[in-house]
DNA sequence: AGGTAAGGCTACGGACGAGTAGATATTTCG
DNA sequence: CGAAATATCTACTCGTCCGTAGCCTTACCT
């Protein structure tokens, strides 16, 4: 329980400052998302990353640049996996299918990094919150891009354009939240996740009471591998 | 900005315990929400309340007991306004839209009680999290039984009767964090957040861009006095 | 009145943890 | 090989803040 993490043999060899940063970024988002950002201290970080606390403060700057720097990273990659999954020629729904997937799929192999990201940094009232503010802005405004045009392609959507932004507001909400949910009930595939909420959001309950499913179009589930 | 918040004139007077109970914890909700957890001190919520910081312990105990006084007593008024508000013999859209009306219309009225329930509970790990966990639960579980009995009115349902709870948690995330991100765009009504939300979880995306809308049932927006 | 309990305060102890000083070891390069 | 740069450590300072010890003061009861 506190011992260090990497291996002893290693303890006190040199490494190029790549490979430290790495290291203490890591553990730092181990212990963030384990402890909270107050009560993580800098010492166990240290430890855990199997290196002495200088050495961060010399690479990465304070605690807060510390946590900024995970945030930053986490946040990153996870846009990152989301945009890489969508194509956008496909019809809307299947783009939001896909961008769901990408979604759950990388939270359900990175759940520290999302631990890190919807609740810690969302709590500390300093400038963290804005660098997750702007993600989430990010992701807001593309999903609300896709509504705004799926309505129009249809001539209609006057209230999906008028309250447009506050509607992926509260789809990209649902997904912070069905994670969150999922941390707490992981036995479910990224998948079937994936699929519940994108039945709610996408034929809603009025329909979904009535029978409706919503299923991927064929092709093996929406693979788009030429 | 670092004067005591309450009447100078009343500073030294003595009071009933039960009315400090409420004075702390009224302050204790502020700057708990205004700083998080461990940024608060309880010298600032001593000052807040007007009170010197031993009665704090001798009333309520440890930064702990009182937070978790804090969230005991947020949670319970906040359940107990939204379930105040829904009568169970109506129609389950009309159910839902009257939950809903009644949650942002509480936490439109007390926003610093939402910033401490969501975001500073579920963002310290310890015992805090068991609270708010639990009141989440106990709205899970009314949303997915309004869901399944919904369902199985209709004779069918399956798809909702299997992920109902799955569901429901995607519901009352969304309506979470449709709260989080009213938080930061205040210049919208309740009845307009909730309406929102009504729509999309209700009729879906799949029927927004096509146009349609969901209204309340006439009788002037849902009222039911007889 | 006088005793007693409850309300209230000032002022301190002690722990924890961020950040640093200063020294040491290893690589790199002229 | 010597010097400069880089990687690394141990051990300390200093501030913040939780929690408490000890004492005063007002209301109530008989």
């Amino acid at each position: 329980m506190s011992v260090p993490r990497r291996d002893p043999q290693e303890r006190g060899k040199r490494l190029p400052r790549a490979v430290r940063e790495k290291q203490i970024l890591d553990a730092a988002v181990t212990v963030f998302s384990r402890n909270g950002y107050h009560s993580a201290s800098m010492d166990e970080i240290s430890e855990v990353a199997g290196i002495s606390k200088p050495m961060i403060y010399a690479y990465l700057g304070s605690k807060e640049d510390l946590f900024s720097a995970c945030i930053h990273r986490e946040a990153g990659e996870l846009l990152d996996a989301v945009v890489a999954g969508i194509e956008p020629d496909l019809a809307p729904d299947v783009q939001l299918w896909h961008g769901l997937r990408s979604f759950f799929g990388y939270i359900g192999a990175n759940r520290e990094s999302w631990r890190v990201l919807h609740r810690q940094a969302g709590a500390q009232g300093g400038p963290f919150t804005q660098e997750v503010t702007a993600m989430r802005h990010r992701a807001v405004t593309l999903v609300a891009a896709l509504l705004v045009r799926a309505g129009s392609d249809e001539g209609i959507g006057e209230a999906a354009s008028q309250s447009g932004e506050a509607l992926a507001a509260a789809l990209v909400g649902a997904a912070e939240s069905l994670a969150d949910w999922w941390l707490d009930h992981p036995d479910q595939s990224p998948g079937a996740i994936a699929a519940t909420l994108m039945n709610m959001v996408w034929l809603g309950f009025g329909d979904l009471v009535d029978g409706q499913v919503w299923l991927p179009p064929s092709r093996s589930g929406g693979e788009t591998h030429p």
